[in-house]
RNA sequence: GUGGGUAUGGUGAAGCUGGCCUAACACGGCGGAUUGUGGCUCCGUUAUUUUCGCAGGUUCAAAUCCUGUUACCCACCCCA
């Protein structure tokens, strides 16, 4: 116990974290094009935000939470995801104030108590955007194509974007009823779940994967119907928004996202190879959400994308970049008399940016030369007997095919300015 | 929360109708062939309380059988 992981937890080693650094490097990039700035908020909250915010009848809240009382009383909650939290700060720090709608971007571990699965662990990590102040369906759209290019920059393909519309606290009541009509007769058909569902929230019982709601689910009214109007023109363009930049997509009356928050827009990006957790992105619109934390109504839009998930997708497309690179130079001391003058070199090199190495071990000549081999040293640096006699050291280009001519002998005092332009010529 | 599978060294693993396992093979590590020089090749070595996730049990005898436990994997569920 003492030397694992606490369940469903996960260390990013070294050999992974390049991967991580890449995504997030591409992820950062897009975002300053689009306007996005980086949030960063606590990773614990007061767990009345995430039971206001994401929903009281929620299986993230209702089971799902890291929840304990701190010392001073408190109810906590680790963050299980980073709209509501986002939210948070835009009204405490009255960003709503501001002339233009708050753009915000965020990476950072949530923590959900699930089962853990393929795509799937109790800390994992999410980046996400949030737009606040911005109700039309250029909005949606917007935010849609960030998700989408944010995926085409990373090279992924095989991928499917499903939209839908969830309706509006205008229309949804109508709705809500039409389904309950439906379903009432059917009530002993449906699965345990699903019967608890139909007084809570009906509209999930459309997104159960049991066979035989999933079969009634196709005969049952359609949201469409029941759009009021805005609701309608509003899908229509978002629609016509995304044809017209030429993304592909699948309207899909079925997608209903598990978070009480969202209204109109919402979307999904899936890769169906990674199993049973394919959804790498979810968002939507969530127009209700600032007003119920407490904050003047405005509009709200995002979404979430998994980390690991986006990760896993990558490697299995192999579109990770290799592993990084190896260092400048390595210096090697085959007797230990010279081993005090390699060791201030490499510290020489270090203080003018050059990434030097040596063997802590003071093993033998050819032991040195491997362990320059394997940190993929472009040059070795050898304080050999005979040069260091004349004040020479030798230089040899690690890289280079032709093992008889790589090396060459320079003055000790011209280490650092030599490695400096070899160095950068090989830039 | 429910169901199924797995658990052997630094890594990938063989072995699992009990004794020949004081645990194969491969990679990696270390040393050497090359008495001061890497990447290829070859040789040697490499599970440091008789050790096979952990704790018990059956047996003359268990990595191999049984029970419990923990973790991981997969699916349900949920979601990113």
């Amino acid at each position: 116990m003492l030397t694992s992981v606490p369940r469903g937890t996960k260390d990013i080693l070294p050999s992974e974290v390049g991967a991580w650094r890449y995504v997030e490097g591409v992820l950062r990039d897009l975002c300053r094009c689009f306007g996005f700035k980086e949030i960063r908020t606590p990773v614990f909250e007061h767990t009345e935000l995430f039971q206001r915010g994401i929903g009281d009848t929620t299986d993230v809240v209702e089971k799902e939470m890291y929840t304990f009382i701190d010392r001073g009383n408190r109810s906590i909650t680790l963050r299980p995801e980073n709209t509501a939290s986002a939210v948070r700060s835009f009204i405490e720090h009255k960003m709503y104030a501001d002339p233009d709608p708050a753009k915000l971007f965020y990476i950072g571990p949530m923590f959900r108590y699930d089962r853990p699965q393929a795509g799937r662990q109790r800390q994992f990590h999410q980046f996400g955007v949030e737009l606040l102040g911005a109700a039309g369906p250029n909005a949606d759209a917007e935010i849609i194509l960030l998700a989408v290019q944010i995926l085409r920059k990373l090279g992924l393909k095989d991928l499917q974007l499903k939209i839908n519309t969830v309706g509006c606290p205008e229309c949804r009541p109508a709705y809500r009823e039409k389904l309950q009509d439906y379903y009432r007769p059917h009530l002993a058909e449906l699965c345990e779940d699903c019967r608890s569902r139909f007084d809570r929230n009906p509209m999930r019982i459309l997104d159960c994967k049991n066979e035989k709601c999933h079969a009634l689910a196709a005969g049952a009214p359609k949201l469409a119907e029941c759009l009021d109007e805005a609701c309608k023109e509003h899908f229509a363009k978002v629609q016509e928004l995304l044809t017209a930049s030429g993304v592909e997509f699948t309207v899909d009356p079925t997608l209903v996202r598990g978070l009480d928050y969202y209204t109109r827009t919402a979307f999904e990006i899936q890769y169906t190879p990674l199993g049973a957790q394919s959804a790498v992105l979810g968002g939507g619109r969530y127009d209700g959400l600032v007003e119920e934390v407490g904050g003047p109504a405005t509009p709200g839009i995002g979404f979430a994308m998994g980390m690991e998930r986006v990760i896993l997708a990558l490697q299995s497309q192999n579109l990770l970049p290799e592993k990084d690179d190896g260092i400048d130079v390595f210096a090697i001391a085959p007797k230990a008399e010279a081993a005090a003058l390699a060791f201030t070199t490499v510290e020489q090199l270090r203080e003018v940016g050059i990434c030097a190495a040596y063997d802590y071990q003071q093993r033998s000549m050819k032991a040195q030369m491997k362990a320059a081999n394997r940190l993929n040293a472009k040059f070795v640096l050898i304080f050999g007997e005979d040069e260091l006699s004349r004040g020479m050291v030798t230089l040899r280009d690690m890289q280079t095919e032709d093992k008889d001519n790589s090396q060459r002998e320079i003055p000790v005092a011209d280490i650092t300015t030599i490695l400096k332009t070899e160095v950068q010529k090989n830039e």
